[in-house]
DNA sequence: CGAAGTCTTGACAAGACTCAAACTGGGTGG
DNA sequence: CCACCCAGTTTGAGTCTTGTCAAGACTTCG
């Protein structure tokens, strides 16, 4: 179900608007745009789990920042093996394609139900012209979507599947908020199937249930019924090897503070 | 060996330069800052076929312009396990990382002897500020990067050995500059070994080797002592299923191009 | 309570990796 | 000019990881 909803229904959560704790206003002063970027707001959504947000060769036209709940980004081949190449969580921007690209490369779909701002390109463009400091955020975005894709890369090419489930795990437990470094015993609810994690991993879903089985019988992780339990950060920490640096993109500090940018909430 | 070069000796082939065809500059006018970006070239480097161009862990602190040659981006892993993430061709550009991380997250490396063009990050954030028609290009860039490390997930999640490789062979064909459609038994040089292959898939060298047997007995494609000769386009195009747009990325023209701007050489 | 979607497990098949060995071609130094 | 060396390539045999197929159990939700 998609609906148009009055900008003051969002007041809120919406990243566009005036709580911007996260998204691209995250770390705009009124100097930089964020009073524009709020007006040309081409409208906000409520949709439900399971809804395409877009498909892959629809037309390339809006960006979106999702205010709350769970995405993912796919791509899908023609005979239905499918990749997923990103979640993206609450405060996060999705929908680029490089100029001249005239159709979603990729397709975004609902996890959970969720709100999302949409947002023209050429406002997006525009703005980026003439506010140095939302550019910046713009590109600090692109690059940190270029990291991770990039760690996802070597994940898949270079991992086992037990560490590739391992790596996954992690990332979305600090991507999610908890803190860091995790705590023994740590349980939160996470929106994530075994044909999800599949597809992401580049495995069968009846593998992933393997590969969770032994993380549970080696007590490192429990993933069940929708809810994590993290027994021991330590191990899973060392299945996977993070840098510093990446963990630190993981966490939504990280999307707060942009650029380390100076004003913040 | 490295070796500072004035400028002038690139005066036929460097992308910060005159002839600028090519990379960040491609798509400049001097309205959109060429002249500065190219007076704040920090220097044009020099380096033999295997040198690393910077480590991971090494400080972050400037982007290249690959001017000649070809370079290989790739990530390690502690045990030496290693993803070739990218392959970089001339006019390309390489070293970027999201303001606030300090250290690389990745190596590059020449795989050929190369010249690049070196530019401090901080001139390039000013550059951005200044003049739109740059930060577009940059952004372009950033775009495309993004989107060809996608495809290359999907690749490495989804397809089989053999897919894997002629997909990659596919690209570089592409990106080489080789006339696109390809043409039958089209033959040319091309500086990938069976490791390096490997690295780039995902899959062991041996089995690159037998995946390289079974697409010239199919009679599609050969890659031997450096060369690749290219029998049947069309079974090749049919194994990868690229998308128009993706194929349009791939070619020099695109880079070229970048947003479509109306200047051109 | 029933239905749908997950999750779980087992048995088997196939794809990819490991190890080992021989071969090739180009470059180096005597 | 030759012998050597090295990195890359090729092949085979055996192993292990991962995928396939099939069936049954567990949640959740209406």
């Amino acid at each position: 179900m998609t609906a148009n909803i009055p900008i003051t229904a969002y007041k809120m959560n919406c990243a566009f608007c005036s709580a911007r704790p996260l998204g691209l206003c995250g770390a705009l002063g009124d100097g930089d745009g964020f009073r524009e970027l709020r007006d040309s707001r081409r409208g906000a959504r409520l949709l439900d789990a399971g809804s395409p947000i877009y498909r892959q060769g629809d037309p390339h036209g809006d960006l979106y920042n999702l205010v709350s709940g769970w995405v993912c980004l796919h791509q899908d081949l023609e005979d239905g093996r499918r990749q997923i190449l990103r979640f993206i969580l609450p405060g996060e921007l999705f929908g680029q394609e490089p100029a001249g690209v005239s159709v979603m490369s990729h397709a975004a779909q609902a996890l959970t139900n969720i709100s999302l701002c949409v947002i023209p390109v050429e406002r997006v463009t525009d703005l980026r012209a003439r506010y140095a400091g939302f550019g910046d955020r713009f590109v600090w975005m692109l690059e940190r979507d270029n990291h991770l894709t990039m760690d996802h890369l070597t994940s898949l090419g270079q991992r086992s599947a037990i560490e590739r489930v391992a790596h996954l795990l992690l990332e979305l437990a600090v991507r999610t908020g908890r803190r860091y470094p995790l705590a023994r015993d740590d349980r939160f609810k996470i929106p994530l199937t075994q044909p999800l994690i599949g597809d992401a991993t580049g495995l069968t879903p009846i593998h992933v249930n393997r590969m969770l089985r032994r993380l549970r019988e080696e007590r490192i992780l429990d993933l069940r019924n929708g809810a994590l339990t993290i027994f021991d950060p330590d191990r899973l920490e060392a299945m996977v090897g993070p840098s510093d640096d990446l963990v630190r993109l993981w966490t939504r500090q990280a999307i707060l503070d942009g650029l380390g940018a100076s004003e913040q909430l």
